[in-house]
Parts: C-alpha cells; sequence; structure tokens
DNA sequence: CTTGATCTTCCAGTTACTGGAAGCTTTATG
DNA sequence: CATAAAGCTTCCAGTAACTGGAAGATCAAG
C-alpha cells in the first residue's frame, strides 16, 4: 500500500512515515515507479512506533524494541534482557502517570474556585519517590 | 537557593532549568548579584515538569498544568474542565503504556530463542483501539 | 489528454533542549 | 590580600525528531 493509506492505518502522518524510512527505522519496499509500498507488518510496526514515541520512548528506544523482533542473530538471553529492562522503564512510567493522575484528581475534587490559592496540591506536586 | 541545587533537587539539568525560565515557565527570583534563586514551590514545580515532560507533555500541556495550580483568574469550572481534559489523556496514556507492557511481557514469556521468527507477537504490536 | 491528487526528493523551519565560549562573582587556599 | 577554581551569567550554535513547502514525476478520472 501507498504511504497514504499506511499513515491512515497507523495514526502518524505520512511525513513522519517517511522521515522513519530516512532513518531507517521502518524501511518500506519500493515499486518499479519509485513510490513505497507498505505492507500490514510495517503499518504495525509504524502504529507501535505512535505509542512509544507518544508515551516518551526515544527513537533509539524504539529501534532497540522494534529489535526485539527482527533481529534473529540475537541470543535469546539478550533479547529477554533488554525486554525486561524496557519492562522495568514502562513500569516506572506507569508509576509516575498514576502518580500524576492523582495529582489532577486531587485538584479536581479538592480544590475549586476561591480555595485554589491556599490548596495544598503543589506541596505535593513533585511526588515522593 | 541557587539553579545548581535547585537542579538537585528537582533531576532536571541546570541547562534546562534556565531554560524553563527563558521560555517563561518556573521564573526565580533574582538576587543582588543576578543569580538566579529558586524557592521550594518551583523546586516542585520543577520536578512535576521532568516528570510531565518524561510522559511526553508539551511544554504547552505543562504549562497549562502548571496554569492550574497558579491562575487565580481563571474561574473554577475553567479549572475543572481543563484539569478533566488532561485526566482524560492520562488516562489514555495508562491504556497505551500497559497495552505496551502486556505486548513486551508476552514477548519475555511466550517467544523466545529459535521461535521467535515465528511468534505472532508482532500481529499484536498495533494495539487493539 | 489534461487536470488534480499523490507520489518523490530536498531544503528550510520548529520545538525542546544541550554544549560551549566569554565573562562576572563567590569561595577556598597559600 | 591574591589568586585560582568553581559556579553563575548571557549568548550563540548544534542536535533530535519532526514539519512545512517547493519542484517535479506519476497516476486515475473525465
Amino acid at each position: 500500500m501507498n504511504v497514504r493509506e499506511a499513515a491512515e492505518r497507523s495514526g502518524l502522518p505520512s511525513k513522519t512515515i517517511r522521515y522513519y524510512d530516512d532513518i531507517g527505522l521502518v524501511v518500506p519496499d519500493r515499486r518499479n515507479n519509485g513510490y513505497r509500498d507498505y505492507d500490514n507488518q510495517s503499518v504495525q510496526k509504524l502504529a507501535f512506533l505512535k505509542r512509544a514515541r507518544q508515551l516518551g520512548f526515544s527513537i533509539d528506544d524504539c529501534r532497540q524494541l522494534l529489535s526485539l523482533y527482527e533481529d534473529k542473530d540475537r541470543a535469546s538471553a539478550d533479547v529477554k534482557a533488554l525486554a525486561e529492562t524496557h519492562l522495568a522503564e514502562i513500569d516506572k512510567r506507569l508509576a509516575e502517570l498514576e502518580h500524576l493522575r492523582g495529582t489532577l484528581k486531587h485538584l479536581i475534587h479538592a480544590c475549586r474556585g476561591d480555595d485554589r490559592p491556599d490548596c495544598p496540591i503543589l506541596a505535593d506536586l513533585s511526588g515522593d519517590e
């Protein structure tokens, strides 16, 4: 499929998809006319990238994550170690997101209007880790 | 306190803290010698920014989030609406992170070594929403 | 067979930092 | 007191990851 359809299915702008091709992150086949030709697997990788980038993982992180599925030469233990490193990172972010959620929820329920200047949420903003 | 100590306490590099001053995100007092002087509240905002940025919220999002605590002129209903918008965004990201976590966990447990080329995780990469 | 939409590459601009130079201030040491 | 190291300042240039726009090729419809 063309880049436009890959964009629609993955949720990423075509511009970004071409950029990911340029940097070798998701490289599609080319047709005789030079057009990029994406298959379903590439679209899935792109959708995965959309998620992971949105969640603050760097392009380099994403490259590693994608390599988990691609690098057939890597030893099984390495794959597992790499995946577990990223899993720990994800768990850390989950905890931080949940903290952020709690802070905001607290704000909504406890601090309205005139009470806000005195509300104690700022003291809680930085978390407790 | 000086920028260095604010950096140590918030976890952000001093460079970034100066940048946040430049763009008016967290503006400290200045001493007579021109040095920036941060108080605890600013440090807490900086730590909050570290979290939120790491989790993929833009500077503009962060500006809004910080304004929830600062803008005393805003009507209570507006504050609540803004906070709830961001809360919804956070919930969406929580779900995405959890999905990512599930994918990785599945990889670790179900696909090792020689089985990987055939493992069905790629088909699951893009999620189901 | 032309018009309009999509595709291509390339180059410039944006966001959010990040590193380094040049210089002032403060602090530690002889 | 001198002076050297450390830390502060501003400013300017560079990086990462896009993002927009120009110039031109290609394709699908009327």
